[in-house]
RNA sequence: GUGGUAGUAGCUCAGUUGGUUAGAGCGUUGGAUUGUGGCUCCGAAGGUCGGGGGUUCGAGUCCCCUCUAUCACCCCA
């Protein structure tokens, strides 16, 4: 019979453990500070009827989403990213929530687009938002929460990019450029990219008169610090309520970042943010890596007025963000902070006589009751062959005891990274033998 | 979806103007070594040369298609 090539599907991947254990601490420590915030979290289904999943991003969205008919005829989607299924979710049970209510949610979603670094097909997210209020709390807690996020990952340098949507739009109520401004949010997305010349093209080439491209540029050429951007963005927004609202907010946030003691280097405004998502409609968030910026932005989010809108007639604004595990996950590999662990255990247990069978699992039970981990290993094999098995996954120290030993009611603690080792009791004197345990696993992990 | 680059052992790669049984290092595995691992030495396994078709006496090598990866566009975590 012909073998069936094993193979997964493009831009979907297996998880090897050596690549699976970062991407759950990674998880762990979003899951701490989101309820360090007070965030809870929920779940949603993997799959939607398609009509609440379409339609509520934007076309390429739609696009880019999975779905297929189902055994009963329905139409049905995976869902594309955790904000939709939340405003279907929040419409649904906001009663019984209350408002404001704040809620994390980890889960993988999926996208029907090109695979490249970083980007995948079948990728998890780790949402945290904040719906039923339109207040800046909301919006300073979202920046903050992405500040903490990142460093309690392990990253010190990056740069939250801030902008507000309502500058945007103010800017072009002033120039009488509502309708064409996808084109040119577009155009000042590029602006870094392909530079000013080729913007007012492509501005132009929109319908822009020779003014209007002007004060575009203008607009995206502003750069500086915070209180140097806002005075700018003050003079070229004079007399629109909208600007001067979204000036104001931006204002705030960077006020209240620098209040909770968040250096400059790591946030800024940066006004050609716009994001794609069309129903973000206030402060929006990008977090590229200060190491990799080309693998794109690893946190962004934003505010959104009426979020569940079409669902409800409740009206849902919220604010929030989403961290991608995956693509920060390739970013440090590529940046090779992660590191190679491949065992979930600490303390490694090798089977020496395979007739104390007993005598070892009285041992593992002993230190897994003090809140340590331990591997028996399965076979009687060779020391030496189980050390390195122990060597390899990245096991701090062994138990090892012969029937000497175990006679005697002892067992030899080693360190396998400085090979010291001591023999202590551990049938009488259980209590002295983990305080050994403990001291010999915080040794210095060095080999001199 | 459109275009550029690449694909040889589990991994990193070599392979001459097309020429006979496709190689190396690392890794895996067995031994040297019946109670102590990372070194050393010896042995073994592991390849439809990504897949399919074509040109040729002969294709890992040249041509076409396809799959996958990667980069750019687009969009985004």
């Amino acid at each position: 019979m012909a073998l069936i090539e094993p193979r997964t599907l493009k831009g979907f991947r297996d998880f090897l453990p050596a690549a699976m254990i970062p991407r759950e601490r990674l998880m762990e420590v979003a899951r701490q500070v989101y309820r360090r915030y007070g965030f809870v979290p929920i779940d949603t289904p993997t799959l939607e009827l398609l009509e609440v999943l379409t339609g509520k991003g934007s076309e390429e969205t739609d696009r880019q989403m999975y779905h297929f008919v189902d055994n009963g005829g329905r139409a049905v989607g995976m869902r594309f990213d955790l904000t939709v299924p939340l405003a279907r979710f929040a419409a649904q049970h906001i009663q019984e929530l209350g408002t404001p209510f704040k809620r994390y949610h980890i889960a993988p979603v999926w996208r029907g687009e090109t695979p490249q670094a970083g980007r995948f097909r079948e990728f998890v997210q780790c949402d945290f938002d904040t719906i039923g209020t339109t207040g800046v709390v909301s919006d300073i807690e979202t920046a903050l929460v992405i500040h903490e996020l990142m460093h309690e990952v392990g990253v010190h340098r990056f740069q939250i990019r801030i902008n507000n949507r309502q500058v945007l739009t103010g800017m072009l109520e002033q120039l009488d450029l509502q309708g064409s401004s996808t084109a040119v949010l577009r155009a000042l997305d590029k602006f870094d990219k392909v530079g000013a010349e080729q913007v007012a093209k492509e501005l132009a080439t929109a319908g822009l008169n020779t003014e209007q491209v002007n004060q575009v540029l203008a607009l995206s050429a502003i750069r500086g610090g915070t209180d140097e951007v806002l005075s700018q963005l003050d003079k070229l927004l004079v007399g629109s309520e909208q600007g001067q609202q979204g000036i104001d907010r931006l204002r705030a946030i960077c006020g209240a970042m620098k209040a909770a003691g968040v250096k400059d280097d790591f946030y800024r405004i940066d006004v050609s943010i716009a994001r794609g998502l069309d129903y973000y409609t206030g402060v929006v968030f990008e977090t590229t890596l200060g190491d990799l910026p080309s693998i794109g932005s690893v946190c962004s989010g934003g505010r959104y007025d009426n979020l569940a809108g079409l669902y409800t007639k409740q009206h849902l604004p919220g604010i929030g963000a989403s961290l991608g595990l995956d693509r920060l996950l390739a970013a440090l590999e590529q940046l090779g902070l992660i590191p190679k662990t491949a065992s979930a255990a600490d303390v490694f247990i090798p089977l020496f006589d395979a007739d104390r069978i007993n005598d070892y699992f009285a041992l593992a039970s002993i230190v897994r009751g003090a809140g340590l981990s331990a591997e028996v290993y399965p076979e009687a094999k060779k020391l030496g062959q189980q050390l390195k098995y122990a060597d390899q996954r990245g096991f701090k120290v062994a138990l090892i005891a012969g029937s000497q030993e175990l006679d005697a009611g002892e067992v030899q603690i080693k360190n396998l990274v400085s090979k010291v080792s001591s023999q202590v009791e551990w049938k009488t004197q259980p209590e002295e033998f983990l305080n050994s345990l403990r001291s010999m696993m915080s040794l210095e992990d060095r080999i001199s």
